[in-house]
DNA sequence: CACTCACATCGATTTTTGTCAATATGTTTT
DNA sequence: AAAACATATTGACAAAAATCGATGTGAGTG
């Protein structure tokens, strides 16, 4: 049986575009968010919350270093996304078609 | 240069309950309208909202047949989501930390 | 210890999404 | 051609998500 609310919270970070540009601008390594601040149109209590929603879903990690937040992508989170993204589409059985109208 | 509302639409496709639960019963082979409204407890007109996006993202396909309309999760789009994932989360480089603040 | 700086949280607002009833569209049957 | 049926679309509304300014929290600095 499976949590559908804890499944969709993954893609839920996944489909914002500010979201997604963060990710682009992680996958060139750790940043602090003063970086990704400055490189988004958007307020700092905006990124707060975004990378809220991120690290929730697993795909970043934060790191306190100071009065510094460092973020990065995480690999066991973008492999546990891309995993359950398969899971969830992957076809079991024959997969025949059903019979119900057009019998 | 990416189009992150285009990605975004797939990963949307995904966040919703529902629609988790639609590819769930998908999983088992195509499916008709009809039965996919009968497992659960949404009305058609909702139905026929949440297959639109699910078609879009391209994660489903149609086939009508006469008045009756059948859906399948579509191989191709589930590979194509699975790869956006992992390339959207994939490092580039030596992937090494930002020196912005803590220099 | 007061001050500053970086980030998180709160409250209010706007935008987007999900939902349904009603209606439209298109197909099959009589 | 009309009636019946399955699905799509529309319009209205409710719920959730995104945004921002203001404020709180906690770490470094003078």
């Amino acid at each position: 049986m499976r949590n559908y609310a804890e499944d969709a919270k993954v893609f839920k970070a996944l489909c914002d575009e500010n979201r997604l540009r963060i990710l682009e601008i992680l996958r060139g390594g750790e940043k602090c968010a003063c970086v990704l601040l400055s490189d988004l149109q958007i307020s700092q209590s905006t990124l707060s919350y975004h990378m809220k929603i991120l690290c929730d879903s697993g795909i970043v990690v934060s790191r306190p270093e100071g009065k510094w937040m460092h973020y990065a992508i995480s690999k066991e989170g973008s492999l546990r996304a891309a995993q359950l993204l398969v899971e969830l589409t992957a076809l079991y059985g024959d997969g025949d078609s059903c019979s119900c109208c057009n019998a």
